[in-house]
DNA sequence: TCTGGGGTCCTAGGACCC
DNA sequence: TCTGGGGTCCTAGGACCC
């Protein structure tokens, strides 16, 4: 009997922030939305039972955009961009402000959707996610004429079953591993579906930005790009030896492995915090002296909250740590460790301000933010032995 | 018109230990 | 004085992702 050919699957919701807005808001489909910001632009119901929005223009502030409709990205609006740009190029954008209870709600029901149909499903967010179909009924199966057909149809199943239960449009990838599929979900977007297989990867992902790459980021597409790759073919096309020289040991070898479509990671469907923080920028930047009394309320705070938020989730830690953003954009860390784990938010800011002490405060803050990581579950923690 | 907030993983040097 | 070799922990920074 023939081993079983792998599947993997990643599905990524279609602009999902906006999307959800939309389902509350059915007036504002088609328009330009775009979702970022703080609290002060929610929309306001009028008497004759409308609704005003916020529009972008004349927006002063630090904020950035979370996520865009398609109409608004056709006005070069995208993600992780500042909203004062943002109003430039589209003034007309209605604004909402990000509700993350929302969100994770949605999250929550498109997830339990899919997990009716293939249940090792592994999170990478609250929009995407990884799903192994290599195991489900079916999808081993051919259909008509169709060699994939059982998967194929299997994906469009899972679709459909997201659609009824949220609402909502996502793009999958199907393909043999985890780094295809991720760059298959894409290609297709959005409502999309595409199934590749090793087969395909010549003329549907060698023709693709490097940047297409998951792992290729800003730094080492640049890299990339000076050296004359510009597309995943051109990486593919470099010696192994050729990459490793440029790129190192570790990184070469698996830009020379990605390049080529390869990549055996599993899907992993648990997984433990390795640490969790509350960081946040300043209205105006802050300084050490003046801005005293205000720095220390907003530090206390952010201990209060990661502690609120170890203790909800039942963990304790032992690294705690601080980070700082100079007006000049140049970020500090430092931590410490401590001798008990802990969850405690006095501890908390205790060694916080101790971390702080080591470092050089005469430049003006725009960001403050306090880290407890090396967690460890509360529960697993006994007590003391006699 | 400067660039959010919450994460993971990797690297690298020094301390410390055997 | 003439100094191995590993392993692990701690700390800082940086790349990258959603």
């Amino acid at each position: 009997m023939n081993a079983p050919r792998r599947w993997i699957a990643h599905l990524d919701m279609d602009a999902f922030y906006a999307s959800v807005e939309l389902l509350r808001y059915p007036e504002l489909k088609g328009q330009p939305v775009v979702i970022g910001g703080g609290r002060r632009h929610q929309p306001e119901l009028l008497p004759d039972g409308t609704r005003r929005f916020a529009r972008l223009a004349g927006y002063a502030g630090r904020g950035v955009v979370t996520t865009a409709t398609y109409a608004a990205r056709d006005h070069g609006v995208h993600s992780g961009m500042g909203l004062m740009k943002a109003a430039v190029r589209a003034p007309e954008a209605v604004l909402l402000p990000t509700d993350f209870e929302q969100y994770r709600l949605y999250s929550r029901r498109f997830k339990a959707a899919v997990a009716e149909l293939a249940p090792v499903i592994e999170d990478r967010g609250i929009d995407e996610i990884y799903i192994d179909l290599t195991d489900v009924p079916g999808a081993q199966e051919p259909l008509g004429h169709d060699p994939h057909g059982g998967v194929r149809a299997l994906a469009l199943e899972i679709k459909n079953n997201v659609r009824s239960a949220t609402g909502l449009t996502c793009s999958i990838g199907v393909t043999p591993n985890k780094l295809l599929s991720k760059i298959a979900s894409e290609l297709d977007k959005p409502d999309g579906l595409a199934l590749l297989t090793e087969a395909d990867i010549a003329t549907r992902i060698w023709p693709l930005p490097v940047r297409s790459i998951n792992g290729i980021g800003p730094k080492a597409g640049a890299r990339l790009m000076a050296l004359g790759w510009k597309t995943i073919g051109d990486v593919a096309a470099q010696p192994r030896a050729l990459l490793l020289e440029h790129f190192g040991r570790s990184y070469g070898a698996w830009l020379h492995e990605a390049s080529h479509g390869r990549d055996d990671r599993l899907v992993v469907t648990h997984s433990e915090p390795v640490s969790m923080s509350r960081e946040t920028t300043f209205e105006r930047d802050l300084h050490a002296k003046r801005d005293r009394a205000e720095l220390t309320t907003i530090f206390t705070r952010l201990a209060e909250q990661v502690a609120g938020d170890l203790q909800r989730k039942g963990y304790v830690g032992r690294t705690i740590g601080i980070k700082l953003r100079f007006d000049d954009f140049k970020t500090v860390t430092r931590d410490m460790t401590v001798e008990t784990p802990t969850a405690d938010a006095s501890a908390i800011r205790l060694a916080a301000g101790l971390c702080l002490k080591r470092v050089d405060l005469s430049r003006r803050l725009r960001l403050l933010g306090v880290r407890v990581g090396t967690l460890q579950r509360a529960a697993l923690l006994s007590s003391a032995p006699p």
